[in-house]
DNA sequence: GTCTATACCCCGATAGAC
DNA sequence: GTCTATCGGGGTATAGAC
């Protein structure tokens, strides 16, 4: 009767990476897959094939210092897919239509199960773990600002990019998490017609 | 060091309701806060003021059937919300506006507390508990359903109108969380605004 | 239906040898 | 740094009296 036994696909890292950072995209990988509360230090041991004592010697602080340094680290994985959607299109109607796409790519490839990597710890944490939510504003800044600084370079009104940027990262969020409970890339596809659609308006 | 004990807001409900209902509701607030695996079947007894046996009286098989029996009434609880603002306003962008507004009521009024009442639980069990997902999967076909309907008598064309309802979900969901982890209403004002003129651009 | 008590397990975290 | 072993507590779930 433990929901842990339905774990399917495996998450084990790269064994070449020093142990440290193998503990720390195991946990991002599991705490985007299951939650912060949901994913438990033994499990991340374990899927990283290195000791207990061995997380809480680098993390000496235990669970919730893990978890901030897995959320900076996805901040930079999905920084990284964003900056690379984004590098490939002058034009940011394309870029949008290129970002659902990638994500979708993304969401597909791994059966469905990753999704944006922190917005299962961002809600379980939010208003009662400070650090974690600290971590986790600063992520969703960096993305906006991705997407402000593509946006920047079309004529369009600054006050106007804040405010697109805003809404293209939230409505990313919100359709690859359509896309992720349905189990289709639907969700994102019209997503990226209406970024598109919407952005064209300011210009 | 244990983070249950940061959670502050109290959630008893109604006392003059019936057993049953007091599980379900007090269950739904939990989840929405902490999500399905920050939950524990003894801290919704203790804060719906019922024995433990109570909860297994009334929901033999568990946390898993209780934690279906919370989404689907997360679901009308959400609907109402919704159904609500969208009747008080005939121009559908108008009803954008004022559909963001309630949401940033809510949340304000909650101390940015409660957001979207299944997100969290949707993306904990999303390909790993099959019944809650199909739960989830269903109450999202029903919010969007309702904007469908409100949609459907602006003379905009059937196609988009389906394809406009989904992005208007998911837009609310990801400026909702946006809200809630950034403790602002800003991401939901500037998304009422983006929506209200994405629909304009189909008249 | 609700009470108390408890079985059994996994949780986060620690200790001390090596 | 990694090993094994373990502590105290809380997790889900159950039993049986009332």
């Amino acid at each position: 009767m433990n929901d842990k036994t339905r774990q399917a696909q495996a998450v084990r890292p790269d064994s070449s990476l020093g142990t440290r950072e193998r503990i720390v995209r195991t946990t991002s990988r599991l705490m985007q897959r299951q939650g912060y509360e949901g994913t438990a230090i033994k499990q991340i041991s374990r899927e990283a094939g290195v000791a207990l004592s061995s997380v809480y010697h680098f993390f000496p602080s235990g669970k919730q210092e893990l978890a901030v340094e897995a959320v900076r680290h996805a901040d930079q994985e999905f920084a990284g897919i964003l900056r690379e959607a984004l590098a490939g299109e002058d034009d940011p109607a394309d870029a949008m239509i290129a970002c659902t796409r990638i994500l979708a790519t993304h969401l597909r490839d791994s059966d469905w199960l990753d999704g944006c990597p922190i917005t299962a710890t961002a809600l379980e944490t939010a208003g009662r773990v400070p650090e974690i939510q600290q971590a986790v504003t600063r992520s969703f800044e960096h993305w906006r600002g991705l997407v402000t600084e593509h946006l920047r370079h079309t004529g369009i009104a600054e006050n106007d990019v804040l405010d697109l940027a805003h809404t293209v990262i939230n409505t990313l969020e919100g359709a690859e998490l359509a896309a992720q409970v349905s189990r289709s890339d639907k969700p994102l596809e019209i997503a990226g017609r209406h970024l598109a659609r919407l952005i064209n308006t300011y210009r």
